[in-house]
DNA sequence: GTCTATAAAGCGATAGAC
DNA sequence: GTCTATCGCTTTATAGAC
């Protein structure tokens, strides 16, 4: 990846997040990365859809090495769950940061971003089930309650920043964390 | 209010569900009402905010007609509760139709609709959290669990878009209404 | 109350100099 | 690789005829 692409990436994907497809606009972009419309266009050829495409790509990448390889790996499944609770509670800043995947997800665009959204979201549920049986769960139980946990964490951030209360999601999160263990 | 406004409300708030704010034009409004930009000025003097406005309040409007004042006045609250899952689920028709107000949660012109959004939630908490205390739930637990219901709801709403599966949202349902009488 | 015409600004995207 | 200038189109909003 060129060096200029790599280095305007964080703020670009913040700039997704934060507005959304339709209301990150190429000013917008410019104004956060500190790259004119040249350099953009340089770097992206075919405009604002790779630009966010690449974003959803990089997330998806970060989940896989940093969240799903570890959690396929652990030892010990219980503890590998708590470590992927940890990183998505610090991934999301305890509920302040949105979901970029769930926020697309909402709207019309959905359909453009579909296969970035539903690999993130499938590939999460079927490496959580696989360690949840490995923890000794009941295959069809395991499926629900990976379900049940990815579809906890999206509402918590939901309503989290719908009643600007980031407490929301730290108790959901918690009250995972306890369903897991007892 | 107005014979005009009333007619295409319905039609307006579709498109924004759809669409997302940034993503709902006025050439899309027109489209989904029928009404030119003269008509829509006329109705929304002050434009394409005054009109998601407008949609926000009806919402929020039909939730305390339909779902929190039968509520609050239901003689038997377990099964006031389960009404309010029927008609959450009818409205939300079983996942394949989003929510308004979580949408706008999760982008920047959250901002802008904060209050209309806060007060849609904290209402809808407030009465299920009082509606399970009258069933016997000691006061803290009502309201963790209210609030555990809403994130639920939510989150479920956003998964089964993003893997473009109902089944998720009528399962969530289900597990919540499961453990509202275990 | 609805329409068409139009304004002024912003949009994504391109061209070409450096 | 980055910039500025510019294109063609869409945006929100207004004006005025009917």
């Amino acid at each position: 990846m060129s060096n200029t692409l790599s280095k305007c990436l964080p703020a670009l994907t913040e700039c997704f997040r934060e507005y959304g497809y339709e209301g990150t606009s190429l000013a917008r972009i410019t104004a956060a990365t500190g790259l004119g419309k040249g350099s953009l266009y340089n770097a992206f050829p075919e405009g604002k859809d790779q630009m966010l495409a690449v974003v959803l790509e990089e997330i998806t990448l970060w989940f896989e090495t940093q969240v799903f390889a570890p959690l396929q790996l652990a030892d010990e499944p219980v503890a590998g769950i708590m470590e992927m609770f940890d990183a998505t509670s610090a991934y999301f800043k305890s509920g302040k940061r949105a979901c970029l995947m769930g926020t697309l997800s909402a709207t019309q665009c959905r359909d453009r971003f579909a296969n970035h959204i539903k690999s993130y979201f499938f590939q999460w549920q079927q490496v959580l089930t696989d360690t949840l049986i490995r923890a000794g769960w009941e295959n069809s139980q395991a499926k629900f309650f990976a379900e049940e946990i990815l579809a906890s964490i999206q509402g918590a951030l939901t309503l989290s920043r719908a009643l600007d209360d980031p407490a929301i999601f730290d108790r959901t999160i918690e009250r995972l964390r306890h369903r897991l263990t007892e």
